[in-house]
DNA sequence: ATATAATATATTGTAAATCAATGTATTATA
DNA sequence: TATAATACATTGATTTACAATATATTATAT
C-alpha cells in the first residue's frame, strides 16, 4: 500500500480502453501496442497484454490475422469488429464522463468551519 | 469480460485518488464519501470502502477521531495527515498527466492506405 | 552448417483488490 | 421490549496485472 501502487491503478483502470483505441486507429500487432503506450507513459508488459488481447477476442471486440515479417516470426495483427467499434464508443463517452467527474469532484472547493456540514464533537 | 466490466475497472482506478481528495477537502465519515462518490457518479460499496481506509490509515495518510452522532452510533471521521497531504499532491499531478495522455492517445488521427506504416501481407 | 541472438506469441503462479453477502454493535422509535 | 436504522467491519469468491519463464521462428555470426 504506497503511493506508486495507488499511481498503477491509476493506469490500470484504463489500461484496456487505451489498448482499444489505438488498435481502433489501425491495425497493429503487440509490440506496436507496447510502443505507443510507452510514449504515452502507460507501460504495459508482453504478460499482461495477451490474455488481455484474447480476451477482447473471445469477447468478440477484436479480430486478428496473421502477417509475415521481414524480420522475425509471422505477427498477429489485430483489428476492430464492428461490435468492438460500438464498444469502444461506449468506453469512449464513460471516459470523458469520468475525467469530467474526478475534475469537477477534486476542484471542490475546501470545506471550512464556516461553510461545512461536518458533525461537532 | 463484458463491457460493462471495463467501465467500472475505469472507475476502480481513481477510487483512492477520489476518496483522499474528498478527504482532503474537509472530515468526513464513511457515509458521506459513499455518497459524495455517488453524486459523482462513482460508486463505491462498503466492503470496498473501510478495508480501503484502514489501508490509508495504516500507511499513515489518514487518521480518524470518534465523533458522536445524534441519530445513531458513533463515527470515525477521518482526516488526512501531512504524509496523506503530500501523497495527495503527487497523485492529483499523475492523474492530471494520465489524463492528458489518455486524451492525446484516443484523439491520435485514425491510420489510413496513405499514411499508415503497416505491414503488407 | 551450426550456434547464438533477436523477435514474437503464450502460459503459469502469485499477489492484490473489489464486490456481494453477511456479521456485530449502538441508538432511536414503535 | 422488540424492531428499525445507522455504522463499522469481515469473509469468501472472482478478477486481473505482473514477473518469470516457455516455445517457436527467423536472422546473423562463426
Amino acid at each position: 500500500m504506497d503511493i506508486q501502487n495507488t499511481q498503477s491503478q491509476m493506469r490500470k483502470g484504463v489500461l484496456e480502453f487505451c489498448i482499444l483505441s489505438i488498435i481502433q486507429q489501425g491495425e497493429v500487432y503487440p509490440s506496436d501496442i507496447v510502443e505507443k503506450m510507452k510514449l504515452a507513459n502507460l507501460h504495459i508488459l508482453e504478460g499482461t497484454l495477451y490474455p488481455l488481447l484474447t480476451r477482447l477476442k473471445n469477447a468478440g471486440l477484436l479480430n486478428y490475422r496473421w502477417v509475415e515479417s521481414i524480420s522475425g516470426p509471422p505477427r498477429k495483427y489485430f483489428v476492430m469488429t464492428e461490435e468492438g467499434k460500438a464498444a469502444y464508443g461506449v468506453l469512449l463517452q464513460t471516459w470523458k464522463e469520468m475525467a469530467t467527474a474526478v475534475d469537477q469532484l477534486t476542484q471542490e472547493k475546501t470545506n471550512t468551519a464556516e461553510n461545512s456540514n461536518q458533525a461537532v464533537s
